[in-house]
DNA sequence: CGAAATTTGTTCGTATGTATC
DNA sequence: TGATACATACGAACAAATTTC
């Protein structure tokens, strides 16, 4: 699982935004249900914490994800 | 706010050091108060972290500014 | 009640590759 | 050729919120 392009073009971190992503929309995540964690993540795909965190970031400005501190980030909810 | 210049002479980040070394000697930053960090100051004058991080390296040389790994960098202070 | 574990938040430290002037 | 600058990525340290026991 998990194997990501390290070659050229597309980021990592969005490679990984991508992933959820597809997950999130295939509901295979369902709203308000948590993501992985940023360490999980890190682990599963083989990067660094930050770059798990900014894969997060991504599927937030996409308005795929909120995250609550101490909690985690979850799949956000249709309006 | 933030103008630099981008044109000819002075690098990015000596302007950027000669803006925050204004604020420490007229007071607006005060001994032993952070300096906007490396990220922040990134933003704020719209360059990349490198660069605001060459800034931080040129007001520590001038020994205006010390750094901590992890907290941050501060106003040194007088003697 | 408190201590520990988990999780996100933020910062500096470092390296590589690319592009421009 | 060298200096400047950007993007990406990993590493390390510290901070704060939450949950669990």
């Amino acid at each position: 699982m998990a194997d990501l392009d390290h070659e050229g073009g597309t980021p990592l971190y969005r490679q990984i935004a991508d992933i959820i992503a597809a997950q999130i929309e295939s509901g295979e995540l369902q709203p308000d249900r948590p993501i992985p964690s940023e360490t999980r993540m890190a682990e599963e795909y083989g990067v660094a914490r930050l770059t798990a965190r900014r894969a997060v970031r991504e599927l937030v400005e996409r308005e795929l994800v909120y995250v609550v501190r101490g909690k985690g980030s979850f799949v956000r909810p249709e309006e």
